[in-house]
DNA sequence: TGGACAACGGATAAGAAACTCTTATAATCT
DNA sequence: AGATTATAAGAGTTTCTTATCCGTTGTCCA
């Protein structure tokens, strides 16, 4: 029941870049270095987030990575599941003829409705709400409490 | 972002264990061909649930496993939480260690909240409510949105 | 046109987790 | 004592995670 690693790597590098404007080309080598993550694991990452348009990539001298949108447009969903691949919380959701009883199984109803539970969260914060919360945080302008509350005030 | 399929096995064979009043003996063997399950897995997954008193376990001829405890006061936190350990949604509110911004850092915070949300849907669940609905699918007495929204009210 | 730089793609691999099966042991009943 | 059942330990397989490395390709610039 959790998140892989990349999936935190690929929020990081998001708010590192979401720091300047959605144009700024960020070099593979300065996020990683900036973010303390793993250089060559962080590529593979980008690359699943420029697959569907988070960001873009750009090849040769002067390339880097670029935001494919403003932050408060990149939902916690769509880079989780980016990375991750879809929501499933239960196999039986993620492959229907794993379970002969699909559909007419309470187990299965009941996961289902906590995916949906679950996937109302992430798309109700953004990129840009992690920023937000960030600066708060930096600045010592909201208790860790807040901080929570104004999150789950969304979702 | 999933389950394992240990917590499907568990909770499929404490459904069958729930159909009978809680003293009531159940081998193995049995539940694994009631249920479908495998057998060698699902002895491992019943141990696990017998760690903590959810089931008990019998040696000797007439031995098998029983309810600990009546299916109302079973809720699906402790069936999760006994097969898979702990509920974290993110490696660093496993282990603080792992990340040197702990508690400073706006992800962790998120995905801390996260986290309370999930367990709040699979405490208010029990597996009498599983039964119940399972009941009333069988009966066709509820259509599958209905049953949904069933479960919902009460997170 | 050629060299330097940066992402791309594929191969590889250690490690953990998930899953299955086997074998031997201990407890209990008849 | 003998049959039956859970318990315990372990090996083995597969898959996923988390990387690392290297040759290739595309792009810019001099």
């Amino acid at each position: 029941m959790q998140v892989t690693r990349a999936v935190d790597y690929g929020i990081r590098a998001l708010m590192l870049m979401s720091g300047q404007p959605v144009g700024t080309r960020h070099f593979l080598q300065d996020l990683a270095q900036q973010g303390d993550l793993p250089r060559n694991y962080l590529v593979k990452v980008l690359k699943s987030l420029a697959c569907v348009g988070i960001v873009r990539s750009h090849r040769g001298i002067k390339g880097g990575f670029s935001l494919g949108r403003v932050p408060s447009e990149i939902t916690l969903r769509q880079v989780v599941e980016a990375i991750d691949g879809p929501v499933h919380v239960m196999h039986c959701i993620a492959d229907a003829r794993s379970c002969n009883l699909a559909g007419r199984c309470a187990p299965e109803v009941f996961f289902r409705e906590l995916r949906a539970v679950i996937l109302r969260s992430l798309e109700n914060s953004t990129l840009q709400d992690l920023l937000d919360m960030q600066r708060r945080i930096d600045n010592g302008t909201a208790c860790e409490t807040c901080a929570e509350h104004d999150l789950v005030r969304k979702a």
